[in-house]
RNA sequence: GUCACCGUAGCUCAACUGGAUAGAGCAUCGCACUACGGAUGCGAAGGUUUGGGGUUCGACUCCCUACGGUGACACCA
């Protein structure tokens, strides 16, 4: 397929040399969409020539257009308005656009592995609480960039990083082993991660009281939450996992299988999987001796209580602890293993990029320049993949707060609101109810990560839970009704007409709105580039609305089935196969299915 | 206190990274319609892009400044 600016390119450093006799670069000129209330195709801004020119913007235009009008077949015609030449290429131009992009299988798509492998963590949950919204935007976000840069050429590995360890799991356990009385998921009914979660706030539940009676008797906070009996016996349990008692690892193990349970069942309804995953417990020992192996090598040092530090005020950064003075790993030590550990188990790895809430940042500039220090080339590119929270309206999302939104319980919500919608429509008599119970949830879940993705990752956003989430308008269920349709359409037309044939003759000429789908379809390969070197799913989402949308106005006005010519009734056909297809392959990078029926 | 990010219609979000008259959805009002799948389409109304300076042919975008909202600055994770 010859883009627009390559159709351009050789007729316009020509006319440049030859009416100004100056040589140009074809990147040099700079290039935009043609405002719709203006004629054309594409526009060239006029303002960087002028220097060049020597004339003002107007006959600069001018004169360039005419040139290429004159030297190129497929531009019909041109206007300046201000500094801009808008260009209006032939309609044969946009034919032989279409048929390139229909005879495509995968449009816009890089072939796989031209890319080097790059290795995508997120989720990374707690073991300790079920997983809610923030995560959704986090897992939805992860899952959809790893699927845009594999459509892009690379090869992806999806990770994440499980943080088994650590006096939250204590909490946890200890709870469970005073109040639980031996409930199990088994005999509550209740999802492992839920249980888990609920013994959790048991602990907090009982250890709040234990601090205010301390503080009572005029112990200073933090001294209080340090002396309360609870946290004690929570820190002597973290002593025992570490020295590795049997009794406490058997139980720490029995309770993780309960919450890796229960979390499978969540990513399994949210579609999502990972090629590997690490746990802390597993790295932070290999992070506590790459941290003394740093300290041999004098790229670390050692302060005289014994705790080990990384000196990064060269870097603009701060100093920074990295193992405790009694030699125990932080958060930071077990980053690094982790990172080491994955750059040696797929050596091939390019970078990798961290799907992590923006408030790391800090700890993740501190966490690359480690890396670098180590000698790990790869830290340059290494990318934080950071996000904004999802907001409430009453307040930010904190689970001590109380106010979280918890995943399953949205996911079942958006379900049961696809179910109301579908029935009121009633279109699906003749489905079983297995399938249409699948159906909701495909429905559903298309509004919530719809809902997620299309806002740019960096800003933080809002879930009004009153509102809920709307199925109507700009929404995952309004593309995959028009997706839908574009299938229904051709299943009548194939009643009636036989197989829609690929390569049938073209009209003599196309409307408006035809011209604007196969514009839009000629948008995809951009967008999707610009998603990959961005890392943001939100320009997908946006592509796939706008497609939808000239698709929309397209139907509304023109008939497809019932249209008499021939030739005409078969590319209207064509384009909305086209376009269904572009829909549901874009729609797929944000992890979204496309259903038969909705 | 220092630093980072954010601030666009009543609300939720866009704006091709410096380009034309800042665009969509929701909500409001009004149309279209035997509709090939109406979870639709068309239109109206809604904006001093938080305020104030600056840079230049041109600023939502870059710089400075004030205000507002987050967040980070632990031998927490």
């Amino acid at each position: 397929m010859k883009t627009k600016e390559s159709l351009l390119a050789q007729a316009l450093v020509e006319a440049v040399e030859k009416l100004y006799q100056h040589t140009m670069n074809i990147n040099d000129f700079q290039f935009q969409e043609t405002r719709k209330e203006f004629a054309g195709d594409i526009t060239l801004v006029v303002f960087p020539l002028i220097k060049i020119s020597k004339t003002g913007p107007e006959p600069t235009g001018q004169a360039i257009g005419q040139y290429l009008k004159d030297h190129v077949a497929d531009i019909t015609d041109f206007n300046v308005v201000k500094g801009f030449l808008n260009i209006s290429l032939s309609q044969s131009y946009w034919l032989q656009t279409f048929d390139a992009i229909a005879q495509a299988s995968q449009f816009g798509f890089a072939s796989a592995g031209s890319k080097p492998r790059v290795m995508v963590e997120y989720s990374s949950p707690n073991t300790n609480k079920p997983l809610h919204l923030g995560h959704m935007r986090n897992i939805f976000l992860g899952y959809s960039v790893s699927e845009i840069l594999k459509a892009n050429g690379h090869s992806v590995t999806k990770v994440q990083i499980i943080n088994d360890r650590g006096i939250h799991i204590c909490k946890s356990m200890l709870a469970w082993k005073k109040f639980g009385q031996g409930e199990t998921p088994e005999t509550s009914g209740l999802k492992g991660d839920k249980l888990v979660g609920k013994y959790y706030v048991e602990f907090e539940k009982n250890y709040r009281p234990q601090v205010k009676a301390l503080m009572e008797q005029g112990m200073e906070e933090e001294v209080a939450k340090k002396e309360a009996p609870l946290m004690k016996e929570a820190q002597e349990m973290l002593v025992k996992w570490e020295q590795k008692d049997p009794e406490t690892v058997h139980l720490w193990e029995t309770m993780n299988q309960w919450v890796y349970s229960g979390f499978n069942s969540t990513y399994t309804a949210m579609n999502v999987d990972f090629d590997k995953l690490y746990y802390e417990s597993d790295t932070y020992l290999l992070g506590k001796s790459e941290v003394e192996k740093g300290l041999q090598q004098g790229i670390f040092y050692q302060k005289e209580d014994g705790s080990i530090w990384v000196n990064l005020e060269d870097e603009g950064l701060d100093q920074k602890a990295l193992l405790r003075k009694d030699g125990t790993a932080m958060y930071i030590t077990q980053d690094i293993g982790t990172a080491i550990l994955r750059f040696n188990d797929y050596p091939d790895t390019a970078y990798q990029i961290y799907t992590v809430g923006n408030e790391q940042e800090y700890h993740f500039k501190v966490l690359f320049k480690i890396l670098k220090k180590l000698g790990f080339a790869q830290a340059d590119q290494c990318f934080h993949l950071s996000y904004g929270m999802v907001e409430l309206p009453e307040g930010k999302m904190k689970s001590r707060e109380g106010t979280v939104v918890d995943a399953d319980d949205l996911m079942a919500e958006m379900k049961a609101i696809a179910r109301e919608t579908a029935e009121e429509t009633g279109k699906l008599e003749n489905m079983d109810d297995a399938a249409k119970d699948a159906l909701h949830h495909t429905i559903g879940m298309a509004a919530l990560k719809f809902f997620l993705l299309r806002v740019d990752p960096i800003k933080n956003m809002l879930f009004d839970p009153k509102s809920s989430i709307d199925f109507n308008g700009q929404t995952g269920p309004f593309i995959q009704y028009t997706y839908v349709r574009t299938l229904a359409i051709q299943r009548k037309f194939t009643e009636q007409f036989g197989q829609p044939e690929a390569n049938a003759a073209h009209p003599a000429s196309v409307g408006n709105d035809e011209l604007q789908i196969i514009q839009a379809l000629y948008n995809w390969p951009a967008a999707l580039q610009k998603a990959a070197s961005t890392y943001d799913p939100s320009q997908i989402a946006n592509y796939c609305y706008d497609l939808a949308r000239v698709y929309n106005a397209f139907y509304q006005h023109n008939s497809i089935i019932r249209e008499e010519d021939t030739a005409v009734r078969n590319f209207r056909m064509q384009l909305t196969m086209i376009t269904g297809r572009t829909l549901q392959q874009a729609m797929a990078l944000l992890g979204i299915e496309m259903p038969e029926r909705m």
